[in-house]
DNA sequence: CCTACCGATCGGTAGG
DNA sequence: CCTACCGATCGGTAGG
């Protein structure tokens, strides 16, 4: 089957060149670079993508609709506004925790995008993070949280999350539901004792 | 005076290396890009800096040594852990408030920095993180904080502090100040309405 | 997947 | 701060 191996090898592709990416940033990664640590000619990985930025826009985009798909399933749910929140959270998590390498590519490599994917990407992006906000504006207007600063709200909870690829080690003894779930605790709850 | 027109020059070079590496990315940015913005030929870009790296060695440091400033005038208070977070945080978004492009190249960029600056630049960075850790550890002793994953706290915190430069408008309506007061609250009290 | 190669651009230097 | 240039490397193509 010519067809499922020409797909295995570009993804093998990918999957090289977004650790690559995340490592030494996009701009920083060479062709060469990708393809020595392939074990194959740099002019040879052109069989199975047509350019480096084809391989960027594969990695955003793909993430970019497990990202939305996720928080999809949360929005239509009849539950109270902490626990809408603590669900997009955790889905977050998961589809992050899953693809942890593309998913600090997708975060901060995107802006080497041209354009017209550049202003998709960036269009899906406020997309996804207004969606957020709306769940906290809604749990303000219920009384059911506080009425603090929307945009820092939402602001703080999207670094956070974008920040954890860096650091969160799925390895480790803290899983992606329940890091998921301190963390909406800790945003809900704050850190103070009662 | 040479001398003062040597270093004004030189400073204009760097904050302008520095708008376009938090535009472009510093591997993006070439010297004849940052030479055409300042009106002369790349040759010349030599006068006043040794090298591109130079540049970024230069913007790095120097807002590695004003968070840390920052942060231990907090260190000695004799205050409550919930003060000293609040102190601390509001110190380090207004050192990233005056200087909001630096401070973007510093969280984004450092990883561009050769050795041994780079391990350096690591070292100094996870004593910033540990050192707010410590405040956070020193609260849940004290009683003051619940038993959270300080990891996640920290680095919530620290995620949200590094976003900031992205999205924080300093000419709008929410000051340093405020806007350090609200995150402190929104992490220490929660989200939730009591 | 390779060899052979392209034009463009890179960071930087010499010498004024 | 400029002209004139350097060797190295870039993303990518032709043709097998």
């Amino acid at each position: 089957m010519v067809g499922a191996e020409n797909l295995s090898r570009k993804e093998q592709v990918i999957r090289t060149a977004s650790e690559l990416f995340k490592q030494k940033g996009y701009s920083a990664t060479s062709m060469r670079d990708l393809a020595q640590a392939l074990g194959i000619e740099a002019a040879s990985l052109y069989s199975h993508i047509k350019s480096k930025e084809e391989i960027l826009q594969a990695l955003c985009f793909e993430m970019a609709k497990r990202f939305q798909r996720s928080l999809r399933e949360v929005e239509g749910a009849d539950i109270s506004y902490s626990e809408r929140l603590r669900r997009g959270i955790t889905g977050h998590i998961h589809v992050m925790a899953k693809e942890l390498t593309a998913s600090a590519v997708f975060m901060n490599e995107h802006r080497h995008l041209s354009q017209p994917y550049l202003r998709d990407f960036l269009l899906m992006r406020i997309n996804y993070i207004n969606r957020f906000k709306k769940i906290i504006e809604g749990g303000i207007k219920a009384g059911e949280f506080k009425a603090v600063d929307t945009k820092l709200a939402v602001m703080t909870l999207f670094s956070s999350l974008n920040w954890m690829p860096h650091w969160y080690d799925p390895s480790g003894i803290i899983d992606p539901s329940e890091l998921g779930n301190q963390l909406a605790g800790m945003l809900i709850e704050g850190l103070k004792t009662k």
